[in-house]
DNA sequence: GAAATACTTGAATAATTGTTCATATATCAT
DNA sequence: ATGATATATGAACAATTATTCAAGTATTTC
């Protein structure tokens, strides 16, 4: 059963289910795309800094505004919004507007995978 | 099947099999502890350099000495050499004397576990 | 309209970082 | 020992980055 999925994976732990996935083929190539190193490099580089990691920690279940932000992180509104704005940069996270709020979400699942996939190397012996 | 294994899961995309695993306890944590978000910070800001990335890439499926990846790479040989320091600092990489030779290697599965997820977020759209 | 709130933005500054260059250590061949 | 090769390391420099501060826009309330 396990075994049958990791036909598709990129290593135990972490698996891939959607077949016809880019990243398996990308990463049978020999070399990458300068591209493709320039813009991981850009995406590890984002999630690199201690303030952004734990913006995104605090909006892995609910959105935020940036007051929130900022009370919970305990930082200027000015600092949190500009490392917000790293974050949209790179699609880590997604806004919407309402009043004078501007409410923060996580973009997508891939960051909270990265995430968990960060811990286990962080965490392990 | 999928639905028995996603139970555990961080995400629909990276499935954690390890059942007692630190990583879904910490997960499940309202706040990080500040080594914790420090320790993620700096895996990721290793992780977030061209060059680091190009290395570790290129480790994939074989070891590789200091000079094979200065030519790989066509940067010099001190140039490697400090950013595997950077990448060995931070137990991505592991190493093997053999003559004058200094053999790396990627140090475990994580790495490229990482790889492919930053890889399904690059990727997309 | 005026004042207040929520957020953004640009400039400035301090701190960090990647590469180069010069030098050092270790191993091997002669 | 001497010279050559492989790697590591420290200092220096340029480039990048995170935060602060001051000023700006947009929205709501009075």
């Amino acid at each position: 059963m396990v075994a049958e999925l990791k036909e598709k994976a990129i290593c135990d732990i972490c698996e891939v289910f959607n077949p016809d996935n880019q990243v398996v083929e990308v990463m049978k190539e020999k070399e990458l795309a300068d591209e493709v190193v320039y813009d991981l490099a850009e995406l590890f580089k984002t999630m690199g800094d201690p303030t952004r990691i734990k913006i995104l920690y605090a909006l892995k279940e609910r959105e935020l505004c940036v007051c929130d932000l900022s009370e919970l992180l305990e930082m200027s509104a000015s600092a949190i919004s500009h490392q917000l704005r790293v974050l949209r940069n790179n699609k880590l996270v997604k806004y919407r507007k309402e009043g004078r709020s501007v409410y923060y979400s996580l973009d997508d699942d891939h960051v909270m995978c990265l995430f968990g996939q960060g811990l286990e190397h962080v965490l392990e012996d």
